[in-house]
RNA sequence: GGCGCAGUAGUUCAGUCGGUUAGAAUGCCAGCCUGUCACGCUGGAGGUCGAGGGUUCGAGCCCCUUCUGCGUCGCCA
């Protein structure tokens, strides 16, 4: 039975008590962790978010609570009042392990089922029980720990920026589809038959206008919506930073925002990031490491070693070069030591990035190798020196068209790299990636898309590129870059009304085209728009890399899986026909078949849970 | 949409060549126990081997289909 509260007030949390309030009494309240009876004398653990303490009941324990303790079983939700003593045995592995609760009163505030997992730091139970149980599995005590850092986090982004003096000013989430980019989430419309508002799957447009009203440095805490299939790091909901300035260039910009990262490290991890950050163009960020979010915390760089092997008289190599494509190199430390399995699935893991094979040798005496015949001593010293190899390493090629080898060996570097732990532990390098082209060729559109967004500002220099040779146009834009994964971009934006009008019809734009989509922006834009720019952060890609985690769910209280349902709440669901007919939809035939299907597996359900319970 | 991995007790897993009644640890339940903290001791309950179909005298194991979760390519301005 649930005991009242009435009568108790908290008065601490477990762990935040001390040896200096030993003799003091004192209320704690959370769940039982773990009971131990030892029959004369009851130990229970009782955690809440801020840890674990130890209660003691015994013989000098009011009968009550000596009855009450005997009934208690993990996560039964317990008050305790009594005096905070010193153990008479101290535990050295818990923090307070030399304290607990000699218990004088001791409320059941709560029973609990045994939980379908045991609630512990280090999780055993897989993902989807952990998914299903959520709000069981935040309990533990590592999650608990996610989320103090997502606050701390957040926290210190908001007082950064403020002190800066950006004002946080929240922008709308029913707003209207803007189809380029990411696919929308849409909600339809009650009043307005037919129409639909999306999911803003950023700030964007909303953050461009607030610059037209003058407010001049923005930012917000703003989660966005994209219904594009999910990875480790990336859920079809997430919470960007966002970030927009006014009369600002790149450098403005990115000064600013060295000073927010310089004070996220230093207030979240203790480190002292050395300003200004490293940049890279995304030029050389592609040709050095075959990526556009380069880990520079490792070497094994790309070489370009098309003039040397030309030559070599494997035909794949010179049919390559012949078509215009290269053939690029990266030199694994150590590597001639893999085993030919090894290296076999290396290969196989290239040709999920649509290379056609992977080529290799070893750097020894007697070479081994796919391509040894091809290649003689002189070549491999020549291939050995640009690659900086050393007896013992191991050479890889990728000859392919330009883009697909350079994504292929980029991505095969990091995944050697890892398999290898080649990668040094707890560092972190930050690094801005510069110039990205302006647009790029969507293949099955057979138009440019813009890479950034269509807003995105040339460089000046390259605006003449656009009547001559649009694709090799750079844009005024830059991502921030953590240990391989992007954690932010942004750009200066066009606010000249002539190359806007550039930009769109280079995008296969017609006038008509741009203001029925855009009109807003464009219309506000001719009130008189300042010169502007920003950027956007993942923030949760940055709390999950600052707590050292590999998945966003580790740090999005309630996310979704794979398929972007919700486990927990069985979120997408069907919905009651009156909902339907208010905003004039009507299911297909086939879904109709399927909500049947799945009324009836609920109701099943319903029977057994009644079953089992009655 | 493609590729790969996984699914056996509440949980984490083992399960040999296809062969008797599917095991271990932990958890759970009951009893005992005054310094435990992975408490201990004694006893007990607990299984749709993800689901469906097939092959076979016989399937957890082989084949097909399907569902679920994870990773990933495409996709993500």
């Amino acid at each position: 039975m649930a005991e009242s509260i009435y009568g108790m007030k908290r008065t601490a949390r477990c762990a935040e008590v001390s040896t200096e309030d030993i003799g003091n009494e004192i209320t704690l309240m959370g769940w039982c962790h773990k009971q131990r009876d030892l029959g004369g004398l009851i130990f229970i653990t009782l955690r809440d978010r801020s840890g674990e303490m130890q209660l003691l009941i015994d013989e000098e324990s009011p009968a009550a609570a000596q009855a009450a303790a005997a009934k208690v079983r993990s996560e039964y939700v317990v008050a305790a009042r009594g005096t905070l003593q010193r153990r008479a045995s101290p535990n050295p592995n818990m923090p307070t392990g030399e304290l607990e609760l000699h218990v004088e009163e001791l409320r059941v505030l709560a029973e609990a089922q045994t939980p379908p997992f045991y609630i512990e730091e280090n999780v055993s139970a897989n993902e989807s029980l952990r998914l299903k149980y959520r709000y069981l599995d935040l309990r533990r005590p590592d999650m608990q720990k996610n989320f103090m850092l997502r606050h701390q986090i957040t926290k210190v982004t908001r007082d950064y920026f403020d002190k800066q003096g950006f004002l946080d000013i929240e922008t709308p989430i029913l707003t209207k589809s803007t189809p380029e980019g990411a696919r929308d989430y849409l909600v339809p419309s009650r009043v307005f038959n037919g129409k639909f508002f999306a999911l803003p799957q950023s700030p964007q447009l909303f953050k461009q206008l607030l610059m037209v009203s003058g407010f001049d440095r923005y930012m917000q805490i703003a989660r966005c919506f994209r219904d594009e299939d999910l990875r480790a790091d990336r859920q079809p909901e997430f919470t960007q930073i966002d970030v927009e300035m006014a009369f600002v260039n790149i450098e403005d910009v990115i000064s600013v925002n060295e000073g927010f990262l310089q004070e996220l490290f230093r207030k979240v991890k203790g480190i002292e990031i050395q300003l200004p950050l490293p940049r890279l163009t995304y030029a050389e960020a592609m040709d050095r490491f075959g990526s556009d979010k380069p880990d520079t915390r490792f070497g094994m760089e790309l070489k370009d070693v098309s003039h040397i092997v030309a030559q070599s008289g494997f035909s794949v190599f010179a049919n390559t070069i012949e078509a215009g494509g290269s053939v690029r190199m990266i030199s694994v430390p150590g590597g001639a030591s893999l085993s030919r399995k090894e290296i076999d699935s290396l290969g196989e893991y290239v040709k999920t990035y649509r290379a056609k094979g992977l080529a290799w040798l070893t750097v020894e005496d007697h070479p081994r190798g796919s391509i040894n015949k091809f290649i003689d001593h002189t070549m491999l010293n020549h291939l050995a020196g640009v690659g900086e190899a050393h007896g013992g390493d191991l050479l890889l090629f990728i000859a392919d068209q330009n883009d697909v080898a350079l994504n292929a060996l980029g991505a095969l570097r990091t995944e050697v790299a890892r398999r290898l732990n080649l990668i040094p532990e707890n560092s972190y390098n930050l690094l801005w990636v510069t110039e990205f082209p302006l647009l790029e060729f969507d293949e099955e559109a057979q138009r440019y898309v813009a890479m950034h967004h269509p807003f995105t500002s040339p460089m000046d220099e390259d605006i003449a590129l656009l009547d001559t040779d649009p694709k090799t146009a750079r844009a005024k834009a830059y991502d921030i870059v953590l240990n391989g994964t992007e954690l932010g971009g942004g750009s200066i934006r066009i606010h000249d009304q002539a190359l806007q009008q550039k930009m769109f019809s280079l995008l296969g734009f017609t006038q008509e085209q741009a203001w029925s989509r855009f009109g807003f922006l464009l219309e506000a834009f001719t009130y008189g728009v300042p010169p502007h720019g920003g950027i956007a952060y993942g923030l949760d890609r940055i709390v999950m890399l600052l707590g050292g985690l590999d998945s966003i769910r580790d740090v999005i209280a309630f996310p979704k899986v794979q398929n972007s349902s919700c486990l927990l709440t069985g979120a997408p669901d069907y919905v009651d026909q009156q909902q339907l007919v208010e905003i004039g939809l009507e299911l297909s035939d086939e879904a109709k078949m399927l909500q049947t299907a799945d009324q009836n597996k609920n109701t099943e359900t319903a029977d057994r849970q009644t079953d089992t319970n009655g």
